[in-house]
DNA sequence: CATAAATTTATAACGATTCTAAAGTAGAGT
DNA sequence: ACTCTACTTTAGAATCGTTATAAATTTATG
């Protein structure tokens, strides 16, 4: 079985028909080694670059946000103008490196145990997410 | 001397001429007990519920960003259509109520210590911002 | 007052995102 | 295969929050 068709069982397996569109972008967001941080214009020119059949960018806004919706992307926010997202949906947080204005992952582990000493009454926790922000040393 | 008078004196010495419109919104912004989130939406609306002459739009953006380089006000963000503001510039973090879309105080004192056990080089930590996303517990 | 610099203003422009309505496509049943 | 229906894609319009523009106004200074 080819990466098309694992893809296009994946996508069934989540309600969502393998149109050649999704694929695509599937291709371009799960078939490599390592998980990576994107916006939709990121993936607007990727798919610009590496073929003649244009997607067009409703669709790409379509698809992303049903990934998102399946759990197969996180949306990310920063203090920044930038929506990304990552292929990264384990539990983690983030760098965001000021002066390149980029995000890099910063694993659970390498983050200590975080306690919340306050609680609010009727409400649960769910999620906890660090950013840190670095700047050049000089 | 009055509340007015206060913050005219409070605006020059940031290099900020007190015009009547940086001054009302001062008062909006700053002449309470709580501090308080806010967005540039929610700002005009108070503006044009208390007062007949209306603050143009583009006069708020201009003095919110201002207030927020002098650092009297904070930016926040969640992963949100909307860009908060926030009147206490004290470190600390958030809450986000996912049903209420509202975001909560978390003081620094009721998170544990934060610590971060990986290091970039070239780069140092600027601020560490924890968001807690909480909902409904039923 | 006179002047220069800062500020406000209305409006235009912008970029990201969503909506719309029509055309195309996939899956299920025949 | 053929048909039907629901789902999907598409281009373009619409919308939203925000920023830019350029003229009018206001503030600080001499």
């Amino acid at each position: 079985m080819n990466n098309k068709d694992i893809f296009a069982e994946k996508l069934r397996s989540s309600g969502l028909r393998p149109t050649k569109q999704r694929i695509k972008i599937c291709k371009l967001l799960f078939d490599r080694k390592d998980t990576f941080h994107f916006t939709i214009n990121d993936l607007n020119n990727s798919i610009k670059s590496i073929t003649t059949e244009q997607i067009s960018l409703a669709t790409i806004y379509n698809t992303i946000h049903a990934f998102k919706n399946k759990g197969y992307l996180k949306e990310i926010s920063i203090n920044s103008d930038k929506t990304y997202f990552d292929t990264n949906v384990s539990n983690h947080h983030h760098f965001f490196d000021e002066n390149k204005r980029q995000l890099i992952d910063l694993d659970d582990k390498h983050v200590g145990k975080i306690k919340i000493k306050k609680t609010l009454p009727g409400k649960k926790i769910k999620s906890i997410e660090v950013l840190v922000k670095v700047v050049n040393n000089s």
